[in-house]
DNA sequence: TTTGTGTTGGGACAAATGTCCTTTTATAAA
DNA sequence: TTTATAAAAGGACATTTGTCCCAACACAAA
């Protein structure tokens, strides 16, 4: 549920502690948003600590929760190879300190650095191949059986995130996730 | 729905025609597998011409179908380098040709060429940004919408893939699917 | 021909889920 | 303290969707 990528962010450390890297550091505060959809930057961002929520608004206001992304973890970087403007907004929930690289420096470093080049391309790798069972899961099994495999796979999903933006990771209304909640805790399964 | 990549093909193009390239030709009947879920493999595959789809199958024996596969599409990449085994089957629908290469000289050429790696990384990140948007839009919308979207993106859709694989496709039962068909036909939508 | 198999189509019913609305609680601001 | 605001919780009802059937049809195999 939040993704993390230990490997990367450890690359990135190093880079940073020596001068002329390119990479600036920036802290933002719960509820501020880093990127806005449909917008376009320079900046291709690495989480240094903290959580933010990616998510996807459509006209009617209903927001989708791609993923919680934590340390390590990567955004702004897909419209480096795309050329559209973000798809995305990403948001921080808990305080946070985030790498920023310019899109000249970073393609800079995916050109000359081979190891660099190996860690993003994994890290793309990685995004595709969880989201993939995730769909599948949640269109194919009820609400029920996604809170368990929440559950087991983050027992303290409560605790961290708030319940809306859990209905809104899951992809059902809050009054669904309550009433669910509910009958896991009538049961003892919860 | 069906994806394509017509520049990474044109580039894989021209490398067969050398000889010596480690680029190795097959061809598959519609149904046959081409990669089976759970499986390691060793080469990485580029389709030259028709289509797959791309699913996931669960213990009880529902697919969900991540994408159809076209011509320049690459498959068998991400367990290059996410060193597990496939997450998903690749099934041909289609008469199909794709070109294989070794998971050797697939890295030998992404670290050798620059514009073959940043072909795949290119690659990855349009995997990357349409599956976004698609989880997004069936998970927040009914059926009936996402129906219409299809109609509109793809209106040959019912021609070429059987309703069973756009049930599977949507994430829906087949029941489901044909019940809002006739909804939309009694509206004179579709 | 018959037999089997896969695809398409739909009836009837049950279960899951969303919408709308109200209430409570906690927390922050005035 | 009061006021405002956001989060959490849940009742009542309508709608959507799935499950379990069965039937018709096409097509290939025997």
């Amino acid at each position: 549920m939040i993704r993390r990528n230990p490997e990367l962010l450890a690359y990135i450390n190093e880079f940073y502690i020596e001068n002329e890297s390119g990479i600036l550091e920036e802290k933002y505060h719960p509820k501020q948003r880093i990127i806005e959809q449909n917008r376009r930057y320079n900046w291709v961002y690495i989480i240094k600590e903290g959580i933010t929520k990616c998510y996807l608004s459509d006209e009617n206001g209903k927001d989708f929760i791609q993923e919680f992304l934590g340390e390590g973890m990567e955004f702004g970087e897909i419209e480096v190879f795309s050329c559209n403007p973000s798809f995305c907004c990403i948001e921080a929930i808990t305080e946070l300190v985030v790498y920023k690289i310019s899109y000249i420096d970073f393609n800079t470093l995916l050109e000359n650095d081979k190891k660099f080049n190996r860690l993003v391309i994994k890290s793309m790798a990685a995004k595709i191949s969880y989201k993939a069972p995730r769909h599948s899961y949640q269109q194919s099994y009820p609400i029920e059986d996604n809170i368990l495999r929440l559950q087991q796979l983050f027992p303290e999903f409560t605790k961290i995130i708030s319940k809306n933006d859990i209905a809104n990771y899951l992809g059902i209304a809050l009054r669904s996730l309550n009433r669910t909640l509910n009958q896991l805790k009538d049961r003892n399964k919860i």
